[in-house]
DNA sequence: CGGTTCGTTGAAGTAACTCAACGGCTGTGG
DNA sequence: CCACAGCCGTTGAGTTACTTCAACGAACCG
């Protein structure tokens, strides 16, 4: 990878990492902090695609198109190592690995989206919550990020999770308040706490199979 | 893609291509007919994916996977060339620009589905059923199947659509039958007319961009 | 201090769901 | 050839889940 950095960049929590329209002629890999991929729709609502966790990779969407086509901003502070799009692309002409690397990446992307796709479409707004809340706390897991305690750090606003699910800020409050009253979980101050996992699992109706890698060769 | 067939299959309307939990082994192309891919909740509501028109190809997403993750089932009786993945690996491992080609293909897949989930998320019954019917009407067009009267064949049952837009069937009629009423559209018999183009846009948020092939390299 | 952001709660409104029924069509068996 | 069943689209009436609008308190910050 340091083959292929330029080198850093720093962003501020709600600070545009890239905007839609924009030429685009970069990826980046998340260093630290959490990101999210968005649209606007033309009545002004938000639609968060992705949640991007510390060493996710920003910006494949819209590689191979002239332009950026969805917005990426920082949900907290950020840093983001930069790389240029043709020093990736030289890279894959030269192996085949590479291009085969880069496939696995977007199918893994493709497979969370047609999860959170099914959540949407067919699950209540508290089996959304715990779906979303399931899948942060194994997908922090798998980097190690969980803590002693079992819980984990969630820097996102209400707002973040409400566009991520696709609810309003008001009933995605709810929707905790209920879980936390039932003593699913807990979410307070960006730290995260999963109380009676196979309740929320029930809830959720989760299966993590969906954010296994898969292995194309 | 005929050093990679291995022949041909035909099927049915509602049998099913690939079942979630078999052994994955082949893509499909679709020769001819409508297919779709779906997932079944806990509680048995399903949700469609992604809807497959003559040429798409099928199984992309359980490649790499040891099981299928998704299943397929033919909407209309189909005609399918198999391609079973070795063949596919070696040809990839031959010649990086296969590689890439296939990676277009996943994208190509992913932004559908991030459009779709956006429209999940934030957008009316109308809206999400408006959507459907003019990427649908889209996609046709690309591969020129559209009919010389400016209509197209789409022969699904409302199921299909309610199950892809997430709603109910009773709801998916009334909305179609509100658009119907309001001059917009009409979808009779499988045949699909569109007859207030700029009404559905502006009910649908569209922007077709997202179905434009990215060219990596 | 006053302003802003964020989480939280209440009350009223509405979009979508559920349940139920009917008619047209198609295939099927007596 | 008709009776019947099953599938599919359609419509109605009542219910529920989520939204909208409005308000308040705590924390933070200039």
């Amino acid at each position: 990878m340091n083959r292929i950095r330029t080198g850093s960049r720093l962003l501020r929590a709600g600070q545009a990492v890239l905007e839609s329209g924009d030429d685009s002629e970069t990826l980046f890999v998340l260093e630290s902090g959490w990101a999210f991929t968005f649209v606007i729709t033309p009545e002004g609502r938000r639609q968060i695609l992705e949640l991007h966790l510390p060493g996710d990779m920003l910006g494949v969407e819209s590689m191979g198109r002239g332009q950026v086509s969805h917005g990426v901003e920082a949900a907290t502070d950020v840093s983001l190592c930069v790389m240029p799009y043709n020093r990736i692309r030289n890279l894959i002409r030269q192996d085949p690995c590479m291009a085969l690397g880069f496939a696995s990446v977007v199918m893994h992307d493709r497979a969370m989206l047609a999860e959170r796709l099914s959540s949407l479409g067919r699950r209540s707004a508290a089996g959304r919550v715990a779906h979303l809340m399931l899948e942060l706390h194994t997908r922090l897991k798998q980097r190690g990020l969980v803590l002693s305690c079992g819980g984990c750090l969630v820097p996102l606003k209400q707002a973040h999770i409400a566009d991520a699910v696709g609810l309003t800020v008001e009933h995605t409050n709810r929707a905790l308040a209920e879980m936390r009253k039932e003593n699913m979980l807990t979410l307070k101050d960006g730290k995260l706490a999963l109380h009676n996992r196979t309740a929320l699992v029930t809830l959720a109706g989760w299966d993590d199979s969906y954010l296994e890698m898969a292995n194309i060769l």
